[in-house]
DNA sequence: GAGTAATGTTGCAATGTTGACAAACAATAG
DNA sequence: CTATTGTTTGTCAACATTGCAACATTACTC
């Protein structure tokens, strides 16, 4: 694979974590495996959508589908991506801080050592 | 923080990601810290993209900028951002072996048990 | 088989967002 | 004042989001 298409394929697979709804989908994924219709009905959105936003996260490969009778089950495939999410929250919390505490020592100017 | 804001916020991170020139960035920083021009000429393109780019991965709180002069110094603030990627990566990877074998099973549908 | 209900997927249209490029503008060092 | 470095703005095309309607598939009943 040429090195374009490497950044492309991460880019993507961010493009598809990058809406609410669908990280909310993939949360309820981590739990358990899911029908179209159960989580149209748990997050109050339309069934079109979820099914949409599913095969936008199936295409990247971060969940599989598999049909039983006339319901299509989904299932998280790269559960890892969850922890990225917490990772990159926590970090930033983090720098928030920082930023804080760098206003705090502007306002009480006398150092220390 | 509400549950909204939340998932509002983490998906802003991912939006942040889901490029294939802000990942080339956040690589390059990873490595050392980098001013606007240098990354422009690296990476072959218009120092005001660069500089957007930038923006938008401060405003998530991935990276921070320090003023020298009249330069300005670009550093990466969530480093397991960049594992995320990877193990993103790795596990779509896994999914599409996973995938080719099922298929490989298909065509030569004796099974051993 | 025909009819019906439940579940998913796709197409369309309106609206909003993002991306890329060029040019103007701002800040700093000398 | 000039050169260097960064940021912002304007424009236009491309893409994303949302809700609704239409269609497809399966299971069940008669």
């Amino acid at each position: 694979m040429n090195d374009d298409k490497r950044y492309e394929f991460r880019a993507s697979i961010f493009k598809a974590l990058a809406n609410p709804l669908r990280l909310r989908i993939l949360e309820k994924l981590s739990e358990k495996p899911w029908c179209v219709c159960a989580l149209a009905a748990e997050l109050h959105t339309d069934k079109s959508i979820i099914s949409k936003y599913l095969s936008q996260l199936r295409e990247v490969g971060l969940v599989e589908d598999e049909k039983r009778g006339t319901l299509v089950e989904y299932r998280l495939v790269a559960p890892c991506v969850l922890q990225a999410v917490s990772c990159a929250e926590q970090t930033i919390a983090e720098h928030k801080k920082r930023i804080l505490g760098e206003l705090d020592s502007l306002e009480s100017p006398e150092q220390k050592g």
